[in-house]
DNA sequence: AAGTGGTCTAGACCACTTG
DNA sequence: AAGTGGTCTAGACCACTTT
């Protein structure tokens, strides 16, 4: 086999289709693709590992069972871009006034430059001098909050947000990130605990204080594996549901 | 190909590996092989389906992936029993008085046989007619109760828990449904919601009425996929936390 | 028509478990 | 030593997408 394909960390005790898929996510890490190019065809890839069809397959579907990459027959293998989106909808069922499932509005309402607590400083590898963007945002359905946000980011990377206007954030933070920093979140962790709302919830989300509010801490990481936002989301628990399924 | 192989149903346009797979789970549903016992090795498996070991191991992938078989090199293919210990610590931080983690005892306390509701009753798939058991139970910790648990078992499957006395019924019910009724719970899906606790709640894991509280409902099902438990569970949100990849 | 991934073959050799 | 799954090969043909 051609060892020089891989990274010189690399343990070549592995199985091949091992070295292949961890050489892979590395270069898409890298950024040598984007989500919307194709990566090179299997016919390529063999030649350049020096491996048969069936080890690269094996290779490329340990990546697709990650959801790093999809494949289209006819088209190509593609990064995949995670679909947030309906990333509440796993916990909050939000029905507008007339019953419709809704995806709820994004406000910025604040932004500071702050050096972060212990936590979070930690949460996003940052040296205890170094500062961060804080951002506190609502989010509304007909107009009315039904989540409270806040949101710390790593200043270096994310710079053009510090001086960016405030009404220029629009609705969503991912492709904002993407658009004006150039950062792409690849995979999240997310944490779900249970509180009482305290005053601030309770006035926001016009709920009693007391009540049960659920609470998401999020960490979102890029394709390098590297947390580049901390987040906690803060919604009253009446609206809350999830299912699992266990085998 | 022989496809007297295959279920009378079976769609023979789908790839054979799928085909493969589908009859698979058809006769683990049919209780064809046991978790102790192992399925033919690839060899024979082969043979039987007419296919090659690609072919072959292809489905046996996807029942690996889907958690209804584990491989163990040397030794064969083996169907899986899930493992519901572990289920709770999905949800809930349990922690002795010394702060190990344990799992805690369970009690039933009490048990009727009596016609369930509407809801229960299309969950389990019975006739209005039909009468259920319905289990009482709690755990506890250091003797102290942490969760409220109450059960429905359609009665024909489970008709010895109808006369078992309370005491022989031991500290986990899987295993007793299969030991007593023959009948092993194969998968489940779980909903959880947040709650207030009301009087009984109060009383029973030691909280104030209004604290929040999580429920988890569990419908069990076997290996052919017939509901055969009815659970809900209620615990204290204090010790609750739940985390989630994303991707 | 050309290029892509999807399915499938018929083996080989290796690593691990059990008698 | 025999039997099991784990890794790997070097192709073939098919279905789908794009030009």
């Amino acid at each position: 086999m051609n060892t020089a394909s891989f990274h010189a960390n690399a343990d070549l005790r592995l199985p091949r289709y091992q070295l292949i898929r961890d050489d892979l996510v590395r270069r898409i890490a890298n950024g040598e693709w984007t989500p919307e190019q194709a990566l090179p065809t299997e016919a390529d890839l063999c030649e350049a590992y020096v491996v048969s069809i069936g080890t690269l397959r094996k290779a490329i579907e340990l990546l697709v069972a990650e959801g790093v990459v999809t494949r289209t027959q006819g088209k190509g293998t593609f990064v995949r871009r995670p679909r947030f989106d309906s990333s509440l909808f796993r916990f909050f069922r939000f029905k507008s006034a007339e019953g419709q499932a809704v995806q709820p509005i994004g406000r910025v309402l604040k932004r500071e430059i702050v050096k972060p607590n212990k936590a979070i400083r930690d949460a996003l590898q940052m040296e205890p001098t170094e500062k961060s963007i804080h951002l506190s945002r609502v989010r509304l359905i007909d107009s009315k909050p039904v989540l409270r946000e806040e949101i710390w980011l790593a200043r270096p990377r994310f710079d053009a947000l510090a001086t960016l206007p405030l009404d220029d954030f629009g609705n969503l933070m991912y492709p904002l990130y993407e658009r004006a920093c150039r950062q792409i979140v690849a995979s999240a962790t997310e944490t779900l605990t249970v509180e009482q709302a305290n005053q601030e919830d309770a006035a926001t989300l016009h709920v009693d204080v007391g009540s049960p509010v659920i609470m998401v801490n999020r960490v979102a990481l890029d394709f390098a594996g590297t947390p580049i936002e901390w987040r906690t989301t803060r919604g009253a628990a009446t609206g809350f549901q999830y299912q699992v399924e266990i085998r």
